[in-house]
DNA sequence: CTGATAATGAAAATCATTTTCATTAAAAAT
DNA sequence: ATTTTTAATGAAAATGATTTTCATTATCAG
């Protein structure tokens, strides 16, 4: 029986029960700043909470994403990694080292990309008629640490 | 025997033996402006060479990655999508819609973009040792079919 | 034309993710 | 606090894309 956790209301609609496998989730995900696989995920909560399924892992991380808590990225690697999403976690983007998988943030340049994105989502609006709602801009290349090889 | 093509020379070193299924499968790359999966490619291919096998597709995909001839990308659809690359094609992005899947190519501010890109790859360069090599840009959201719905 | 072996294709294996279904536990009702 | 309802869980099986294995085939150098 988890506590009354902050994080609990805002699934209202969502879901009706608030529980351990979602309570221990969303606490991993929020105290770490790496971009995480489902299976990473399952491994660092089964010393916590024994037990745990991988399934519900997966069925977790689809919850968190729909209500807008994290985020799921799609790198050029095999599995979909995650990460915490809030409020004052600035808008960023990711550089990716091709050679060790290393994931870097980034959000300089924050403005003008923004700005950019604004006047082409306007744009192609107009001509393609398409309604822009979400965008991805990733940079892959290598690391410091792989340059060297 | 397949006859002396003209890509046949942007092999050498990579391949020793040019076949059918590799010309095939180029042939087909090149004629189309669609981002077809393997197994689109694999069940087009069937008509006009019976025996031709999905490994094969699978494989040839890879190899033309690495000469650098097509383009691989995983949208955020379960299969990844190729597509022709060719000196001329410009460099474009994808717009890509989230409820049927349709993609579409835009190369609109091409200019601001890339000098965008540049900027950013020489500050993040600096910044994190990072060497940019590569960069994708997507924008999802609703087609002009989809928004009806 | 012939031999060496790179390339092929069928089948099996792998890997991430999803589905199924019997069991468990959150929380509403008593 | 206890019972009831059923959403959520987890083990196992299924799925779907991609990769590996290996015996056979076909390219192409000699
Ligand atoms: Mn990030
Ligand atoms: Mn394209
Ligand atoms: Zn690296
Ligand atoms: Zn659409």
């Amino acid at each position: 029986m988890p506590g009354q956790h902050r994080w609990r209301k805002r699934f209202a609609g969502h879901v009706c029960r608030w529980t351990m496998p979602r309570e221990a989730i969303l606490k991993l995900l929020s105290q770490t700043t790496k971009h995480l696989s489902a299976k990473e995920i399952y491994s660092a909560l089964l010393r916590s909470y024994p037990g745990i399924g991988l399934t519900t892992v997966y069925r977790t991380l689809d919850l968190l994403e729909k209500t807008g808590m994290i985020k799921k990225f799609n790198f050029r690697q095999g599995e979909s990694r995650y990460e915490f999403a809030s409020e004052n976690k600035p808008h960023h983007h990711h550089l990716i080292c091709t050679s060790c998988g290393k994931i870097i943030d980034y959000s300089d340049f924050a403005d003008e990309e923004l700005e950019l994105v604004d006047k082409s989502a306007k744009h192609l609006a107009e001509k393609y008629k398409f309604l822009v709602q979400d965008h991805n801009i990733e940079f892959y290349g290598l690391c410091q640490q792989c340059q060297k090889d």
